[in-house]
DNA sequence: TTGTCAACTGTCAGTGGCTGTCACTAGCCT
DNA sequence: AGGCTAGTGACAGCCACTGACAGTTGACAA
């Protein structure tokens, strides 16, 4: 059974919000302090304490000062699987995943804003990638993720990873594009939704181009 | 003017062969360890004292752990773009990469096998697979390769990489597919610079049928 | 309400990667 | 031979991270 709550909506009893509550505002700190003095001039202890909490507490909300800082992007990422498992099932495999990463933006935009404003979520991504280990353990994460979508590919089409070859290039082919995306929007001038929604479209359509045999006509 | 020297071929004086000695003797030792004991369960005290030096020199010869057990692969890295630039300039953007890595491999198995043993070069590929922080370290090294490799195609075409996608996109996806290879390549059986070249040659001719619309049809 | 249990936290001590400093040794060069 | 300096070892210290233990505080039942 459930136990005795006050309020309609399932509150979570008090120590769970208390949790929920510590863990936010150590993420707020944390990306509060990384985006504006930098990620290696932050040290945990200064996180730990801007929370008043000791530094012990931090290692038990975050694996390391690296989860820390990629938490919401990580977040990002699983809205994104979701958004591709939810593509209805007759679109080809290029084209959902396409789909999942156009139209789902905005719905990860609102899941973001309920932890951290959405600011420093998108100034999170320059700061990636011009600290080398956070964008190592950014691309990382992102390999992992990589290995999700193959399966789910895969599933779609009702094929073996491991005997055809297909499922795992399709997705090694649109990771790499949109790595190039990311790179180029987050040291790009526009950190927009707007303009990430742009470059990947660009992107993804040049694909076909790029394998071109000759590159001279247009 | 140059430095006296007894034999013929321009001996680079005692200092510079003992510090060489120490450098050749510090990366065999380090991937000993790190692939008998593992890469985190070795300390850098552990390479050191195999060395018979202190600590401190490791550090003056590797930024890190994760340069020494990396540098082997940075090395075949640096030869497999050299084989790109040494690509006639005829050959198709992806011919010309996927003719690099493909007749690369026997050039870059001699370069290494001056350094390390041979064997280790290549069990140091399923270390670095198994091991999060190695794995991190060296996607975000193979992105710098692709930042350079974009220049190189670029140029080749004689394209500027800032209004031209195509270059970008085309590195991208060939990072992708090899990143694909290389991970299965790692982890399956078959440790051999043959399996590899098989495996890459098929990934890449996977390349077209993966983006096709229809994916039933074969 | 109150007592018991378990979850959460702080404190302390310790390990390992990594860096700055400084004195010292040993190739190099005239 | 003797000065110069690259390379080294020894030492001290910072920071990320972990294990162990004890104190505190919600949760739940009697």
């Amino acid at each position: 059974m459930e136990t005795a709550e006050a309020t309609a909506a399932e509150r979570p009893g008090l120590r769970e919000r208390k949790k929920q509550r510590t863990h936010d505002a150590l993420l707020r700190a944390a990306l509060e302090l990384f985006t504006t003095q930098g990620y290696e001039a932050t040290t945990v202890d200064e996180i730990a304490e801007a929370v008043d909490v000791s530094q012990r507490t931090f290692f038990r909300y975050f694996a390391g000062k690296e989860e820390a800082a990629l938490a919401v992007i990580d977040l990002s990422q699983e809205h994104f699987v979701a958004a591709l498992r939810a593509r209805p099932a007759h679109e080809a495999p290029l084209e959902a995943l396409r789909n999942a990463v156009l139209e789902g933006w905005d719905a990860i935009g609102e899941a973001v804003a309920r932890i951290v404003p959405v600011d420093l979520y998108l100034r999170s991504y320059g700061m990636i990638e011009s600290t080398p280990a956070l964008l190592a353990a950014h691309l990382r994460r992102a390999d992992e993720v990589a290995r999700e979508i193959e399966a789910i590919v895969a599933e779609r089409e009702g094929l073996d990873v491991r005997t055809d070859p297909r499922p795992r290039v399709a997705v090694a082919v649109f990771a790499g594009v949109m790595r190039v995306t990311e790179r180029l929007w987050a040291m790009g001038g526009d950190l927009s939704m707007e303009a990430m929604r742009e470059l990947t479209a660009a992107h993804l359509d040049a694909v076909r181009p790029s394998l071109a045999e000759k590159w001279r006509n247009s």
